[in-house]
DNA sequence: AATGTGACAGAGG
DNA sequence: ACCTCTGCCACAT
């Protein structure tokens, strides 16, 4: 799920879990948290449905994140996505 | 089997 | 915006 997420966009742990028709959305976070294949997965690009952040297990932590994203054009500011809607990926 | 704890979400105060 | 529950699923004790 997170490979499909196109660069520079991102999407939430309540849409991946919807995806997998589950309401697990902490289940997600843990996957991704116990998953430690960060150089090949795009992680960076799931945050949280208010919009924030949310963890960052990897090293670098929240930091590196934020600049993951900021680099493929996600404005990030004080730990939230600024123009959500528009670089949110819904899995059309 | 029973608790408790998370890269979470949503409702209520 | 904050904090406190409750619901959710997988996993560790």
């Amino acid at each position: 799920m997170v490979c499909r997420i196109p660069k520079g966009r991102v999407t939430t742990y309540k849409i991946i879990a919807g995806q997998l028709n589950t309401r697990a959305y902490r289940a997600v976070g843990r996957a991704m948290a116990s998953n430690e294949n960060y150089p090949h997965i795009p992680c960076h690009r799931v945050i949280r449905n208010d919009g924030k952040i949310g963890n960052y297990t990897p090293p670098g932590g929240i930091k590196r994140k934020r600049e993951l994203l900021k680099k493929e054009g996600v404005m990030v500011k004080n730990g939230a996505v600024e123009n959500l809607k528009e670089v949110i990926y819904r899995y059309d």
